[in-house]
DNA sequence: GTTGAAAATAAACATGG
DNA sequence: CCATGTTTATTTTCAAC
């Protein structure tokens, strides 16, 4: 028999997970309407969201803007292929993809590719400059594939909380 | 000449993009602090905010919620080719892939791929479960290729704001 | 932009598991 | 001892001017 909070490995119980699933969808919900919908006082939402933020379960609090709204319409996926997985040359990879503010995500992947990076960019041209500096400019990739973003169907970072073993 | 605070195409000066990226990086700044470091009163920035959240600029306010800490330890990346691109079905794909939790994100592409999913999922096995249902299910789903990320280099929604045009 | 009321966040305290 | 709820204080949000 389980407790009815009992803590997952991630030492969340079900509260927790049911103040995140809140927070995912809208964090400036008080915590006064968190506590009624999962049966907690302010008080101790308050305490679970802080425990979370510190302890690095909740990364973050942000806005989330439409980049088509602020001048930057055109979303690109790109598959970047390296030449050597040498250790240095590889965190210099990382660094430079990570530090471009042009590049919303970066993802290291095993299998065919080796990064793939999500991109937004005002014009076609800003992607070729972007390109430039990014791809062409470093020896250790070998060649990178575009797509084109045609239609963003779903652009979130939630996290489905169901289930949590 | 161009005045100093002239919207952009956006419909957006520059002290509304400077909120935005303050609320980009942190949307919990109290508007007082947001008013310090763009020199306007909390009230001004108060009426920015809720201007650009009324007009979709600014699309959600959420937490950003770490998948491994919520028992979601893998990310993979797919890319999934269909076979027709008739409208009807397209449809259908795209509304299956954004109705599934583990999608993260979709991205309707050009060029080689014609889809492009970031999943997030507990294990192996709840990945293929979810190929099963998605993609084997799907009759218009050619072939998928699948890419595990081994770093999560960056992962943001944050939007580049200089260089606004 | 300033002021003032309403509301939310955050701390302090007492209590039960 | 840790987490909860209640109360109180502080801070922020938000509307009016």
């Amino acid at each position: 028999m389980q407790s009815e909070t009992a803590n997952g490995p991630s030492g969340l119980d079900r509260f927790d997970l049911a103040i995140l699933a809140i927070l995912q969808r809208d964090n400036t919900t008080p915590q006064r309407l968190i506590g009624e919908q999962v049966h907690l006082s302010a008080a101790a939402v308050h305490r679970r969201i802080r425990r979370m933020e510190a302890d690095g379960v909740i990364a973050g609090n942000v806005a989330s803007v439409d980049p088509g709204r602020v001048g930057r319409p055109l979303t690109i996926v790109v598959e970047v292929h390296i030449e050597s997985e040498r250790l240095d040359l590889l965190d210099g990879a990382k660094k430079s993809f990570a530090e471009a503010p042009e590049v919303q995500q970066c993802y290291y992947v095993t299998g065919d590719a080796d990064f793939v990076l999500i991109v937004t960019v005002a014009t076609m041209s800003e992607y070729e400059a972007l390109t430039r500096r990014l791809f062409f400019q470093n020896h250790n990739v070998k060649r990178f594939r575009t797509l084109v973003v045609m239609d963003r169907i779903k652009t979130s970072l939630a996290v489905p909380l169901d289930a949590v073993g």
